[in-house]
DNA sequence: CCTATATTTCAATACTTATTGAAATATTGA
DNA sequence: TCAATATTTCAATAAGTATTGAAATATAGG
């Protein structure tokens, strides 16, 4: 991790609330795989087994979080993983593990979990 | 980060869900600030501003994700944070971000975004 | 311009999760 | 053992979230 600002709580909380759903988890994983290329809306269906009604649900939910972003090409609509949005959440986690809790000077943080 | 493994997607999934209501979340950072110490359950509910029974709640969702250990202390229950849970969900994140993007010799992942 | 394709929207229903306050349990110290 | 303290449990209610299928919107190509 380098220099991003760490997600607030609000946007934290948006966001691990976006990932705590077993299919809106699945697409992540799924377009993370894609890469910036992306993925059409109904191949992830596909892939996922959803229906398009539903996947549309969980991937708007997911754009809502900025945790995906989406793209028109043609008649498809294309998702995309916003990285520096998953880097960030991340560093919220990391930092109330290990970094800001060595900041604070206290020593509750194994060394093993940290870095 | 070292050598934990991921945490599996069940895990992922249920850890997510417990940080993504507002008073869990806010019992995670309190807790990671009070270090392996911990805290009393009432000191939390307090300074939380909850009801002992809501925080009772809140803290038995985050015990039974793995995420905070509770130990009896005279008439209180201590929780604390369990660290290695928290790294390893940030480990999650990291993986599916960059490191294991990496390695699938995929594009996507900014460089400002990883590591 | 018409039809097929891709996706979203919507309303109804079902499901899951959170809040409240009162009662129950457990521990301590007098 | 009794009263006080600390916390959990429980049932009722409220609030939030997901699923379904049908209808609506948007684009493309013949």
């Amino acid at each position: 991790m380098q220099n991003h600002p760490h997600a607030t709580e609000a946007e934290a909380l948006l966001r691990f609330s976006a990932l705590s759903q077993e299919t809106r988890l699945r697409i992540v994983r799924l377009l993370v795989m894609a890469g910036h290329e992306g993925m059409p809306a109904g191949t992830i269906a596909s892939q996922l087994g959803s229906s398009d009604s539903r996947l549309s649900f969980h991937l708007s939910h997911l754009e809502h979080a900025g945790l995906v972003q989406s793209r028109r090409d043609g008649r498809s609509i294309i998702y995309s993983v916003v990285f520096p949005a998953l880097a960030a959440l991340s560093e919220f986690l990391i930092h109330d593990c290990c970094r800001g809790f060595k900041e604070n000077d206290h020593a509750g943080c194994q060394p093993e979990s940290c870095d």
